[in-house]
DNA sequence: CTACACTCTGTACCTAGGTACAGAGTCCAG
DNA sequence: CTGGACTCTGTACCTAGGTACAGAGTGTAG
């Protein structure tokens, strides 16, 4: 059954949701592997579907390619790199905590501007973003006399 | 003081910790303003200083700069758009909600994956990253047959 | 066995967000 | 009043992550 139809690149991409020229992109960045080749076109197999969709799924959460295709890498070197893969991947953890704490952050701040620049008794007040933003952040104060 | 030493494009990407060439750049994006020229040189406020800091942070954040440009732009006209302010903020703070939401779910598939690929007990059970996350996203599973 | 859909490789082009000059003008310390 | 530091405008170039052909080959339904 797999065998009479096989999957080439427009079943992937359409199985993957993604275009044609983005699957051959990936693979000229080798993020991919480059699949077997029967007269010259490119037969794939399921476990492809799922990579792409990982690889969808990763890039929206803020993952580069780069860092997309080493984790793949290891994924499929794992026996030999254990100690590489655990460090990537606390590292990562690391890096996504700070950035969700820098995001609840963000969200205070614009909740304080809704509040006072969007609200109505505010009209007279000249509410300011940065002065929101400051007071959450404490980053941008004038520290130039 | 301030008369005598103006805060000239160097002094300014000095203090907000940027290169001159960037704020040159995000004048032309109009993500700022043009500042008052003497003799053909651009003077600064310390106000822009906190500006500049505020679009980095932004930038850090996952902000692109049309969003940004587009709160800074609220900041000015806040009178005249209010609930405009209100709505984009809104609108923003529940997409950073839904991002955190993803980025959580993301740290839970990394630390299943570090744990078992990860682990010396893993060697001969060929762990995959695909797995992981599709447990945890239930998002890639094969429905090809 | 023909027509059309699909795929191939290769190259060009696109947006976002910059960075790096060149060549000319300005400012300031000595 | 000169030399070095700084700034101006304008254009070219860069990376990441793609998208869009062109021209040729392949595969398959009728």
């Amino acid at each position: 059954m797999n065998e009479n139809k096989p999957i080439t690149i427009g079943v992937l991409a359409k199985a993957a949701n993604v275009g044609v020229e983005k699957i051959r992109y990936y693979q000229r960045k080798a993020i991919i592997e480059q699949p077997k080749k029967v007269n010259g076109f490119r037969h794939y197999s399921n476990e492809d579907i799922r990579v792409i969709r990982l690889v969808k799924k990763l890039q929206g959460v803020g993952f580069s390619l780069d860092e997309i295709k080493e984790f793949l890498v290891f994924d499929h070197c794992c026996s030999e790199s254990r100690s590489v893969v655990k460090h990537k991947s606390l590292t990562k953890i690391e890096e996504i905590k700070t950035q969700i704490s820098e995001l609840q952050t963000t969200i205070k701040a614009l909740k304080v501007f809704s509040n006072s620049c969007g609200s109505n008794k505010s009209i007279e007040t000249d509410c300011h973003l940065l002065d929101c933003f400051e007071n959450q952040w404490r980053c941008c104060s004038t520290d130039l006399t």
